[in-house]
Order: structure tokens, then C-alpha cells, then sequence
RNA sequence: GGCGGCGUAGCCAAGUGGCUAAGGCAGAGGUCUGCAAAACCUUUAUUCAGCGGUUCAAAUCCGCUCGCCGCCUCCA
């Protein structure tokens, strides 16, 4: 039975969705004005193991995800610019070339973390008509309030504001900022609808003349759309939890008078050698450079070594030991499929042996305890070791059509891993493989004649150029490190 | 200032009332090998930031202290 970590109710619960085998899953999708980096990361792999999971138990998962490319303000700033427009500004370009530029690298990214693309991504500015409806809705019943062509919500009518994050609106008075935004009613009411300058680059019509949306908008507006007024599962970083989901919940009940979200789950953080990652502190992680160095492989597998939950760190020594450790898991992968010549993952589980079956109920009972990932990792390299056991000795071919099988199931499949990674063998007929081959050959002959310092030159040679060799009982073999 | 979270071996990180405190990396010793690499075996926390308390029993619950982090303004 798989039980989340709810943070409306602050502790773990049966997960029952409303409808089964039916899950609605909406998760908070980028603002598309940057390169992703490390946080998104972190984030969208987290949900993304939580859908794979889902559909592992046989849940029909619908997944919604937004691109946030309009409405995203700079609260309250004078000039009422959003972060799309300030980069249009500086790249010179329209908005929208901004924020489908980001969407693409944001995809790009996550396709290299082997993420699966939400079942719906939803771009906010396809939806203006939809908020318009929404924020009219919540005049009607008297939990909004128009004030020059501005919208506001009124959170003093909203009896469940602070459920989530655990806020009374007494304390939010406390943090008042010096200026309170002109025409509301309490510092903490939140803008549904803001008036636009002339020289606005992005408004639209709307009964309140012209403007743009309120961020917290398109998510209430999007989730409802495509999954119905109650929604099974919301995630999103922890950091959203206040203001963004505590608005979401109060002008989504307030609209349709029922709950919104019945399972919330937040991720955690990402630091920096103990840091928090920020531009200003010149520790920003962008995803391209991360790849680069370590392989997007290692770094989905470093994450899920931690907790969605728990904060993570990155260092580099982190990095680098979790890249040994997923090229040892990757490299026996490897072995055992390049033995049993071709994969039977068609395998039923009821053909699986001991102690195969064992660990596979092991991986369950770790994912089923709130996605625990780092347990379910522990339980690959369990089996790593027991496949190397057998990989040594004479190994029964069923042993490795299991081992094969849960790798592909358990670490391929729910934890979308990738095992021939980019640093697999490279194919073989290319010219560079007939290449290490021929020289690989030459070596043998060096080897036989125990001219050692031929032999090694050609190894270090090959070695300067990221190609390993490694003898073994039947020949060298080489791989890219 | 208000709200919330965290502190587990050299590093990363599970475990949140009771078997010998997972797993990975690094380290040490050994097997194998021309050497190297890889792999395998053995080994590395009498102890879970510190101090007090509750309990037959706590890393796990409570209190205090120290340190770190997040949110309260945009952030995954």
C-alpha cells in the first residue's frame, strides 16, 4: 500500500485517489525566462519517479504541467514588468521569443535527465480567457474586488487561507513591507488581474480594461481544465508552498466551493557545497554545464540517492562518487545483457526466483514509503552485487534473465535510468571502434611477444584519449570513460 | 522579527520508539593480474550536533543550547 507524505495534513497517508485506478497529477512547471539549472532538476525528477511509480502500480496517470511565459510579476514593482519581459528587453527580441526559446531548452534538459514529457504541458498564456472567467467568478461571489483596473483577492473572506503553509493572516501583517500596493485591502490580498501601461509589451482585453494575469492564475485555471475541480496530486517545490500554492488552494475553493488538492507533495531544496544556490552567490548550477562534466545520467542518479523530501547538497566529490557508482551499476548492467546475448524484460514477474522476487518486493516496499528512492537505489546495487557473484562463477542463464529483467523494470523503467549511457561502449562498425579494435589487436600481439612497454603504450595512449582498456580472462575490452 | 525544516562515519545519504544503525563513494588489508584497471573477499560509526528529561527500551518522543537551511519579495 503506498502511503505519501501529504503537507496539507503534515504526515503520511494512504494514498487513495478519488477515482481509481484514475490519477489527476498537476506539477508547477518553469518560468521559462533562463536556462534550467540544478533546482528543476531536482524537482522534475522527483515527480517524474513519482509518475513512473504511479503507473508501475497500475494507476492511469494523467500529468499536467505548466510553462509559466506570461504573468510571472515582479510583484508590486512600478513599472509592473515580469521577468520574460525584462530578458525580452535585454536580448531585444518579442516576449514570447524569449519563453519559447527557454520552453525548448527546459525540454531539451529534461529529455537528457530521461524525464518523461508531461502528459499535457500548458503554456499560461493559451489560458487568458479561462483566468478572465475565473477571476470573474470569484467577484461574483464576493471574494474578489476590482480597484481601478486592478483585481485583488480578498483573502479576509477566504476562511482557509494559511492552511497550507501554516500562516495566520495576523502574522502576515507582522512582515508588512513599507509600501502596500495601491487600492488593497490587506498587504497579503493577491493580484488576479493587473492593469497594464500602454507600453506594456503583454496585455490582453478583459472587462476591468486592458492588463495581464496574476501569477497564481494559470495553475488553478490549468489543473481544473484538464483534471476537474478536485485534483488528486499537486506538486512543486517547497518553496512555492507560500504564496503561490496557499493562493492557488484559496481562490480555487473559493470558486468552486470544494477542495482543491487532496495529496500535496513538495520537494525539497538544492544547495551548494552547503550554500544556497543563487546567482548573487555566483554558485549557480546551470543543467547544460552540469552535463557536461559529470554526464546527465549520474546527475539524475545522484538525486535520487537523496530524499524528495530532504534538502540535498552538491558538491563535487558528491558528484564525483555518485558517478562511480552509477558507472558500476551501468558496467554490470552491461555484462550481464552482453551474456545473455539478447534481453527478455518481457519476463512475468511469476517466473521470477529467489532471491530475484525478493528484492523486487524490497524496491516496492522502499518506493511505496513515500517514494523512498534512496532505499530503492540500495536495493539495484543489492542485486548488482549478487549478478557479479554469479556473473563469476558458471551463472544459471534464469539467474540473469531475472537480473536483467528487474534491472529494466526497477531501475529503467521507475527510476528512469538509463544504463547504456552516453558513456557506453560506442556502436560497433564505426571507424573508431574498427579503430581501438585493430589497435587492440596489434597490443595482443605485443602481449604475447611480453613486450610489455609496447603493449602499455598503446594503453596509455588510449587512455590520453578517454578510451579504457581493461584486460580480462578472455581479451581486452575498452570503454569511453 | 514571524513560520517551518535539518544536523547520522573522511564525503554523500537512508532509517523517525525495540533484531548486529541500509546503501554509495573514498580509505586500509587480501585474492586475481606481467603491470595497471576492473571485479571479488575482509575491514572502517559501542554510536546518530551538545546537554538534560520521558520510557523497561530513543538516532527516533519532549525541553534547552549550538550550528546550518528554507519561506515571509520572484524562485523548483
Amino acid at each position: 500500500m503506498l502511503h505519501v507524505y501529504n503537507t496539507l495534513s503534515k504526515q503520511k497517508e494512504p494514498f487513495e485517489p478519488a477515482n481509481p485506478p484514475f490519477v489527476g497529477m498537476y506539477v508547477c512547471g518553469p518560468t521559462v525566462y533562463d536556462d534550467p539549472h540544478l533546482g528543476h532538476a531536482k524537482s522534475y525528477v522527483s515527480f517524474d519517479v513519482i509518475v513512473r511509480f504511479l503507473r508501475a502500480l497500475k494507476y492511469k496517470v494523467r500529468y499536467v504541467q505548466n510553462i509559466t511565459d506570461v504573468g510571472h510579476l515582479l510583484e508590486d514593482s512600478e513599472d509592473g514588468e515580469d521577468r520574460i519581459i525584462k530578458k525580452a528587453k535585454l536580448e531585444k527580441v518579442e516576449p514570447i521569443e524569449i519563453a519559447q526559446k527557454y520552453e525548448r531548452h527546459y525540454f531539451h534538459d529534461m529529455d537528457l535527465l530521461n524525464n518523461l514529457r508531461p502528459d499535457i504541458s500548458c503554456r499560461a498564456s493559451g489560458y487568458i480567457p479561462e483566468m478572465i472567467e475565473l477571476v470573474k467568478t470569484l467577484l461574483d461571489k464576493g471574494y474578489a474586488y476590482e480597484n481601478e483596473g486592478n483585481v485583488y483577492f480578498d483573502i479576509a473572506k477566504f476562511e482557509g487561507y494559511g492552511k497550507l503553509s501554516g500562516r495566520k493572516i495576523e502574522d502576515l501583517l507582522e512582515g508588512v513591507r513599507d509600501t502596500v500596493a495601491e487600492g488593497k485591502r490587506h498587504s497579503a490580498d493577491f493580484a488576479l488581474w493587473k492593469k497594464a501601461d500602454p507600453q506594456h509589451i503583454m496585455q490582453w482585453l478583459s472587462p476591468w480594461g486592458r492588463g495581464y494575469p496574476g501569477w497564481h492564475l494559470e495553475c488553478s485555471v490549468m489543473s481544473m481544465k484538464y483534471l476537474g475541480e478536485s485534483i488528486d496530486i499537486h506538486g512543486g517545490g517547497l518553496d512555492n508552498q507560500f504564496p503561490h500554492h496557499e493562493c492557488e488552494i484559496a481562490q480555487s475553493e473559493a470558486a468552486t466551493g470544494k477542495p482543491f488538492v487532496k495529496y500535496w507533495l513538495h520537494n525539497n531544496m538544492v544547495t551548494i557545497n552547503g550554500q544556497k544556490m543563487s546567482k548573487s552567490l555566483g554558485n549557480f548550477k546551470a543543467l547544460p554545464d552540469l552535463f557536461e562534466t559529470y554526464g546527465s545520467m549520474v546527475i539524475r542518479f545522484f538525486i535520487l540517492q537523496g530524499h524528495y523530501r530532504s534538502p540535498q547538497d552538491f558538491s563535487d566529490q558528491a558528484l564525483d562518487a555518485a558517478k562511480a557508482g552509477f558507472t558500476r551499476l551501468s558496467k554490470i548492467v552491461q555484462d550481464i545483457r552482453s551474456r545473455i546475448g539478447e534481453t527478455v524484460q518481457n519476463l512475468e514477474d511469476s517466473e521470477l526466483s529467489e532471491p530475484w522476487k525478493g528484492y523486487k518486493q524490497k524496491f516496492y516496499e522502499y518506493m511505496e514509503d513515500d517514494f523512498n528512492t534512496a532505499g530503492a537505489v540500495s536495493v539495484l546495487f543489492d542485486m548488482a552485487k549478487e549478478s557479479q557473484a554469479r556473473l563469476q562463477s558458471s551463472p544459471e542463464k534464469t539467474d540473469l534473465e531475472c537480473a536483467d529483467k528487474l534491472f529494466h523494470a526497477l531501475g529503467e523503467s521507475i527510476l528512469g535510468l538509463a544504463f547504456k549511457s552516453e558513456n557506453a561502449v560506442s556502436g560497433t562498425g564505426t571507424a573508431e571502434s574498427e579503430l581501438v579494435e585493430f589497435l587492440l589487436e596489434l597490443r595482443q600481439d605485443f602481449r604475447a611477444k611480453k613486450d610489455w612497454a609496447a603493449s602499455d603504450a598503446i594503453r596509455d595512449r588510449l587512455g590520453d584519449m578517454g578510451i579504457l582498456v581493461e584486460d580480462g580472462k578472455d581479451g581486452a575490452s575498452w570503454r569511453k570513460a
